[in-house]
This record gives structure tokens, C-alpha cells and sequence, in this order.
DNA sequence: CGTAATCTTGAGTCCAATCAACCAATGTGG
DNA sequence: CCACATTGGTTGATTGGACTCAAGATTACG
């Protein structure tokens, strides 16, 4: 099984056998974090650069209110906070959505990575625009769907995330969220988060079960949302699963 | 007056004489473009790196069904498309919202000048991760806060982003949008957006009037706002303007 | 096994959408 | 130079989707 980032980053391009050498001997410091416990937090200057190897997280603001917004999914494969090269401190916080396991890497030796794999510093640079690509359509989400529109978008995107990582078992894939969480991350309250599931299920759309999710007939779920693929920027030729219907 | 790249840049952090006189002879073609003309389109693969010289722009997608979501403003100083030195299509259209001047340059001129350059290319690297952070705001605008809230962010954000450019007078600027253009941003309709500009009027927050804003008492639009302006990530010390309040 | 999360459903409310005029400013062509 | 069209802004009345409030059912967990 070749290592998480490897397979994260072929969704871009292919890298050579000495790249995906080079990421297997990446050294780190493994850690353990229990769902819920915070990353990294707005303020912070990290000191290390963390790559989710398991499990969920999010990027999140809490307002003076205490509301909350959560602006990203963190999948494997994701880096947390690459920010730390350039910016002097995080305007946002991320906390694991499950129990999860990071691998802390320290700056230099990413940057010698990169230095010797412009491969790879390629599809780093790529990852970080994707991650942008990602949060405008979510403002297209937010602005312009309904509940139940922009609630579909995102489990039909979180379905091809997940796959492109190869951690899909066909149509269905591990979904560790509550409705709060997804209702913070669409700016809708759990009830509306609700209601727009129950209608997906009615609809014979999706199965949501124990934070499983099955959808059945991806067509039907990116119809009704609208979905395009464009913006995840995905290769499909060096994808880690098989092409799915480009749309 | 310095280039408009360089006050943009030096938003982050002050840059040599050898920096500043490498972007003042930055060789590329200048092109006049008049309001509401698109500089690119969804799907195309630019050849040019464009920077905005004169007037704003904004990036947006549009739905099946005709309505427009902007994602971005574009303002003096900023680069319009780095993207193509690693995507393959672009995943949005960027449209002029006023009378507007591009500076089209060659990719390898301007990858000549960062590799150069070092601080050059660190200035660039960090406008893309504040774009990424302003995306992110943008998301608690839409999730979080009601129509009146989210304008009023919205107004006292684009001033700071005009002021660090040294394009504001004062407590004014030109703010060439429509009433639709600004609700197309935060995802209301005009008739919304109406209500919260006579407000913000009302309340003597500002004054708006032939495309020209002006925020009377900076404090109280971000007292109302809840405005945070760490996410700008401005080193004050070396913006194009006098420092302002930090929040 | 008991307490706390999470999910579900119903009823009432509210903010912004929708629908619909109307006004002001600008511009264009006869 | 003025009739007329167009764009942008303003205001009122009505509607609707999501919020709020609330209570009960189910599941997770110490």
C-alpha cells in the first residue's frame, strides 16, 4: 500500500519511484488525537508542519457568540498547515473530527523534500490551490443553494475526496460528522441539516448510518446538486481509483 | 509612487532596492479593458499572468440557471491567475467591474524574477494564502452573519485591503459596485443589500454615493462587523499607509 | 446502567426572497 | 435637443425557507 501522500498527491500528477521513495522515508513524529481535541488554534505559529495520516478534521473559527464556521474537511493525506513558511500565525484553529493519527513533520525537512522532488513541490503548490478551488465553491454553496442542494454538493465532493485517496469502498465511505458539524460547515442549524438527510434518504439518494454513508446512483446525487467536477483539479489518469464519469 | 506590485507586496514585508527596481522593469504587454468585460473564462488556460494595474475585477462562476456568485475582488496589485503555473483550466471566470488596466506578463519572466528574487517570491506566496484566508472569512460572512453584518464586514474589509495598496483617501474610497454585484458577493439579492446600505446610512456608519464610500468612525463599522483583521495577515510596520488600529 | 450526545419531529417566528412599482440618472438615436 | 430605453437604486407587500423553541426517541459511552 503505497503512503497516504503519495496517493493524495497522484491525484495530480504521477511521480517518479525516487518521489515516492522520498515520501515513504519521510521522517516525523507520529501522534494519536482523540476526536475533538484541537490541532492547531487561531494564534498559534506551529512548529511543525502535520500530514493527517488517519482519520477527520476541520478548520474552524468560533465567533464571540461562541457560533462556529467550519471552512475545510481534512482528509488523509491533507497537510494542515503549510501556512507555516510564510505567514507568522494561524488565523484559524483545526480540530480533529475523529480519533486520528498525525504525522508532524519539521520544516526543513519538507523543504529538502521539495528541494530534491520538484515533483513533488509541484503537486504541494497544486494541493494548496485545490484547497482554494474548494472553499469558492463552497461560497457557491453557501450563496446560492438551498439545504438540501448544498448538503448533497458537499457528501457528492466529500465522496470524491475520499476516493481519489483510495479510502472509498465503492459507493460508500467512512462520514464521521454529527448534523451539528455539518450544519456549521454549511451555515445551517442541525434541524435544517436534518431535514434536507431525510429527504436525501427519501429520495432513495443516500444511506447515513453509524457516520456511513452510501450514495446510490452518484449521477442522481451530482444531478440534483449541480455538480461539477472541474474545481477539484483531479487527474484521473493517476488517480488512485478508477476514472469516474467526468462531469 | 512605487509600483503597485511592490506597495502590495511590501504589505508583508519590506523588500530591497534590488527587489523594487526588479518589479519596476516586470516587461509585459498593458491592455485597456472596459467594465464588465471578462479577462478570462471558465475553462481557458491563460498564457499570461495578468496583474491588475488600474480598477477592480472580481472572480465568479456562474450556475445553470444564471445566478452569479463572486468569489473575489481584485484590486489594484493583485495577480489575477498564478494558477497556471500548475492547474490546467481555470475553475472560474474573472470579470472587470470597472474600467480596468491589465499588465499581461510571460510566466517565465515572472518565474525569472522570483527565482531572482527570493523575497519577491515569498511576498507572492503569502498574497495567495491571504486570498485563501479572505475565502474564509468570506464563508463566516455567509454562514454566520445576516445581511447587514456581513455588508458591513464586507465595506470595512476592502477598505484595509484598498488602504494597504495606498488607494484610499482617508477614511474614503472609490468602490466601483452595483447594489446586485454586492449581493451577488455575500449571496443576497439587491433589494436585501438595499436595506442593509440604508441602514449602515442611517446609522451614520457611512456614507455611500456615486461609487465613493466613505466609513465614518473606522471603530464603529468594526465594532458592528465583529471584524478581526488578523486573517489580512498585514505587517503594518511596512504597508503603504500608516498602521491603523490593531483588533 | 444511567447520563449525555445525537437525532428526529412538530409548531411558531423571522429574515431575506420574491413580486411589483416607481424614481433618478445616463445614454442613444431620430 | 428631446423622446425613449436602460441601468441602478428605492420602497412596499407578500411569501417562504430556515431558525427557534421544545419535546421525545435513539444511540453512545463512562
Amino acid at each position: 500500500m503505497s503512503h497516504i501522500l503519495t496517493r493524495k498527491l497522484e491525484g495530480f500528477a504521477a511521480l517518479s519511484e525516487a518521489d515516492r521513495r522520498a515520501i515513504d522515508n519521510l521522517a516525523g513524529a507520529t501522534q494519536r488525537l482523540p476526536a475533538g481535541r484541537d490541532l492547531i488554534r487561531e494564534g498559534d505559529r506551529p512548529e511543525r508542519v502535520f500530514l493527517l495520516v488517519e482519520g477527520w478534521a476541520c478548520r474552524y473559527k468560533t465567533l464571540l457568540d461562541g457560533r462556529r464556521q467550519i471552512m475545510a474537511f481534512l482528509i488523509p493525506g491533507d497537510l494542515c498547515d503549510i501556512h507555516i513558511f510564510v505567514l507568522k500565525a494561524m488565523d484559524h484553529s483545526i480540530a480533529m473530527l475523529s480519533d486520528a493519527v498525525v504525522l508532524g513533520i519539521e520544516p526543513n525537512v519538507l523543504l529538502a523534500l521539495m528541494d530534491a522532488h520538484p515533483a513533488v513541490e509541484r503537486a504541494l503548490w497544486w494541493a494548496t490551490l485545490v484547497d482554494e478551488a474548494v472553499l469558492r465553491e463552497w461560497l457557491v454553496n453557501m450563496g446560492q443553494r438551498d439545504a438540501y442542494t448544498s448538503i448533497a454538493h458537499l457528501l457528492y465532493e466529500m465522496w470524491l475526496r475520499v476516493r481519489a485517496v483510495g479510502l472509498a469502498d465503492g459507493d460508500q465511505f467512512s462520514l464521521p460528522l454529527t448534523q451539528v458539524q455539518l450544519g456549521d460547515t454549511m451555515g445551517l442549524t442541525p434541524v435544517a441539516v436534518n431535514r434536507a438527510l431525510q429527504r436525501l434518504r427519501q429520495e432513495g439518494l443516500i444511506t447515513l448510518d453509524q457516520r456511513r454513508l452510501t450514495i446510490h446512483g452518484p449521477e442522481q446525487l451530482a444531478a440534483v446538486s449541480g455538480f461539477q467536477s472541474r474545481y477539484l483539479h483531479l487527474n484521473s489518469e493517476n488517480s488512485a481509483t478508477p476514472p469516474i464519469l467526468a462531469h
